[in-house]
DNA sequence: AATGAATGAGGGTTCATTCAT
DNA sequence: GATGAATGAACCCTCATTCAT
């Protein structure tokens, strides 16, 4: 009867995939979690829809998660792996311009997260936020203070080296931070509602943002604070 | 002894009293449903609430809102469209440089929507929109494109009298929206939860994002896209 | 200030009009609520729709009548009014055949009835009858046996004269009646839905179940009962 | 003691009789519902206590019957409209005179239609069609046509066969559905208040309405038309 | 007498959650 | 563990009825 377990290499006998399946379920139902929580919202996301997706019926999901609540914060926390690590590592050792470094900053950014399924995370977040104060805390201790703190240092290496002009850091952060959030906010918002009527672009979206971050609007750098 | 105060100026005429009330009516419920829409989201809000709020019953709620859909969408003209008709008088009668435009745009939304309970709506919106795609229409029209716009002229104009860089106009809108979301949607979600969080000065951060947005980051006007 | 009743034939003061109108009133409610009940049942009509076609305001109403219900019991009472001794003298003294008499009938009973509004209220009868037992008790009083009495005796008078084979008077008096209430409740319920479905002309359908009536079906009289 | 009666055949499987419950659910919900639509008709029937009759709860209903309007169509469906073909058949497989077809036709609808509960849907489809258009188009569609094809066929063999007059077969459909929709409207509204005044003997009704219909009032046959 | 603003009990429908199998 | 039938609390909206004016 556990001859099964002992021959784990031969054609699968359903015991073993249903202990296999049994393992990955929560898993499973997580990613489902996801995909639907972006897309839909926590209110309007159904929960028979989750465990549909996920191949399972309704009951398996609440022996899982006792309640779609604790499900969210799961599906939330699960998707909050911090490889901030990884990518300040990169960063430290970038060898260009500073400008480069922004550049390369926000194409970084939307090739590892801005397209991929996690940019739904934040759109999740931001949009709930109110209604799950400790995933908040949780999301702002994990992902943004890390994310500004990079941020933060590419700013100030610009200004050690000469690059950037003066600036109030703390803030301006701001400026690199909200074009990529804004990005994702319409990609999975209204972006995703009507097409046709925002037809974003995300290169030539990057693009333009980045022309007005480095170089501003005006011709000539005007005396800063002038006729504010 | 507070008679006077019950009688401030001539005796009430109870007639009168009670058409204020119908007249004043709308007026509380749209506050109400303002109130409640952004504290919880559209589909989260009871009409119940709503109408007990503005001190009425459900029932009268519907006397002056045909459904919880129109409801919003007053909320929305109420508040924010039903006002750009003075701000674009407003801009066409501006005067100054188009940079002192920008700052009077950036100041001025802020004063009058970013600040106020309105700017809510936004957060509301951007949330919501897949779950209720006829209000994210709605929205579209009555908001973002009049918006949207308003700014394009305000970058051509800028172009046209030289004070603006050539820029791709159409994304480079973006540069001013992008903050100007970007501080809604921080205000009602991760900075509504946990404030100690994002000391997040309005003043400040318009003041930086508009250094930003007019000078760019960098010392030297770059040559445009010139090391990406 | 009573001058106005001495001098009825004066351009009418507005008082004098006020009170003609407030005797005309529960005449004008009633004529409202028959067309409505009529035309949309009486679940479906809505007092405040009634109290608009009349005229007044939805308190009016009430002030009147002093609910629906007994607004429904007003109207068909006020509606079921006897004319039918006048027939029954139109009858006595009728002179051609019986058959003739058959065919008078159903052409008279359809222009002064089943032509006009009243044929409504014979609809409405029929299909609230269940809900108010005490008006069907009165509609069976007023209307239907005087009604049946009529028809019975014309029947009676086609047998005695040998023109009329003999028959089941009692239940062939439903040979008449049958016809007559189908028309009425074809034009007051399916046939109002859908015309097109029931191009119901009623001058040819009356004359289609005359020849029924009269002659059958079958070419020769078969022997009566004669494979039943 | 009574423990023979516990288990009269074999040990109940639970899960047989779970799922012999899920099969049972949706014909007494039929069940019920037919009851209380008959009774009270279709706008006054209240989900829920269509559900408390079955002995579920309200959202039980749900799972089986989408809306109240497809539990009305359900309810036709399995109670008239889905029985025709059968009928049909039986008909065309008729053998003997067109008259006994008549006959036959009103002994069998009596028996499975008339006689029965579902005869009820008929005087409520009448009675509230105007209300429910959707609704009535569908009795139109699945009830009355078939019907009335299913009639004028019968018609039109005897016409051909040489045993009927000729006619006006559209119009003399009428002549065999009038008295049977006249004995739904008697037994389901007024007969159903004060049966004392309406001792409607079904049979002998039918009886004698088939003498009229097959041989008409008179002793000779007129010639058709004259005397009109 | 007349008004019409306000009420609030329902009714149809949804869906997170439970629990017998 | 897994299932999915069943539950029932909500929620939006309607409308007969009331009552201050």
């Amino acid at each position: 009867m556990p001859s099964s377990k002992l021959a784990p290499e031969r054609a699968e006998d359903p015991q073993a995939r249903r202990e296999r399946r049994k393992e990955a379920r929560p898993g499973e139902l997580l990613d489902a979690a996801l995909d639907l929580f972006v897309e839909k919202g926590f209110a309007a996301t159904r929960s028979e829809e989750v465990a549909a997706r996920a191949g399972v019926s309704k009951g398996t999901l609440f022996l899982y998660f006792p309640s779609k609540e604790e499900l969210f914060k799961a599906v939330v926390r699960e998707n909050i792996s911090g490889r901030f690590s990884e990518w300040v590592a990169e960063f430290e050792a970038f060898d260009g311009s500073t400008a480069e470094m922004v550049r390369y900053c926000l194409r970084v950014w939307w090739e590892r997260l801005g397209a991929t399924r996690a940019s739904g995370i934040t759109k999740l977040m931001i949009s709930e936020a109110r209604n799950f104060p400790e995933l908040a805390a949780f999301y702002q201790q994990e992902v943004i203070r890390p994310a500004n703190d990079l941020i933060r240092r590419i700013l100030q290496r610009g200004i050690d080296r000469g690059e950037f002009r003066p600036m109030d850091i703390e803030y301006a952060v701001f400026s690199i931070v909200a074009p990529m959030v804004f990005l994702i906010m319409m990609k999975h918002s209204l972006g995703a509602c009507a097409p046709q009527d925002y037809p974003l672009d995300p290169e030539r979206y990057l693009q333009a943002q980045l022309d007005t971050l480095l170089h501003g609007l005006c011709v000539q750098p005007a005396t800063q604070g002038a006729g504010a």
